[in-house]
DNA sequence: CTTATTGCAAACCGTTTGCACGTTC
DNA sequence: GAACGTGCAAACGGTTTGCAATAAG
């Protein structure tokens, strides 16, 4: 199942990406970053070093398998939910989660003349009530 | 002017917070990072560190006087409309610009239980025509 | 004279890259 | 064996910080 989703996408199915596809994939709907993938991966005693899970991150999005999402600060989360959608952003945990509800839908948005849309994110920056000083 | 909107925010009214503000509030709307605002000083002569325009845009937000604004990639935008409203970002030009009808009054946003709601990000990522491969 | 601000250079941190080695077809 | 994938360590780029020098109240 795995190996031919990583067919389909034209990426030889390397043990690495093998590991990495199991665990995005495997669970339902994900958020994680290159670390926290890296720190899960040696955790299950998947040996592979964070530059390929950097590298192998890049190219799962230049394949549509899965999607970035920009939030605050330099580092990028991944979604394996690539279709319209937008999140919550729990600044305390740190944490992305899919807002249930499409609102995208809801925006009307044009692009100016001579411009083409994209991409379109949203995102709703949380903080828990005890958190919250 | 400046040195009022300085004070209010309770920041001195040192040399360089009064050149960077003047940059910022003098023109209306405007949308940078921190590198383009010292190449703006520095070609006005206005010497300031590129250390002090990070720390003093810091502060502003701080203050209140600015907001940040999440972007792909690791560089903070900060924009001087604090006020509710949506960007587009111009990936070929690397330019934020405000949608100017605000669709943030169209999205039904709810907080999870137990949690606040600290800030609404909608970016509408651009291509124009001409970069579009 | 006390407290805040600045500038430099070094640290930082997430990410990318060059290149020698290993793997897949 | 040709093309591709991996891992290391070093580079990168935007940002932050420690600290001595300077300016504001």
């Amino acid at each position: 199942m795995i190996r031919q989703r990583l067919q389909a996408a034209r990426l030889r199915p390397s043990r690495q990406r093998i590991s990495l596809a199991g665990l995005l994939f495997v669970a339902g709907d994900r958020h994680v970053t290159a670390e926290q993938l890296h720190r899960e991966a040696q955790a299950l005693d998947m040996p592979l070093s964070l530059a390929t899970v950097y590298n192998t991150l890049r190219q799962f999005v230049a394949s549509g398998l899965i999607r970035e999402v920009a939030v605050f600060g330099s580092t990028v989360w991944y979604d394996t939910n690539t279709g319209s959608h937008c999140h919550y952003f729990d600044e305390g945990r740190q944490r992305l989660e899919d807002i249930p509800s499409d609102l995208t839908r809801d925006l009307k948005i044009a692009a100016p003349p001579g411009y083409r849309i994209v991409g379109v994110d949203v995102i709703v920056r949380l903080r828990d009530d005890e958190t919250l000083q």
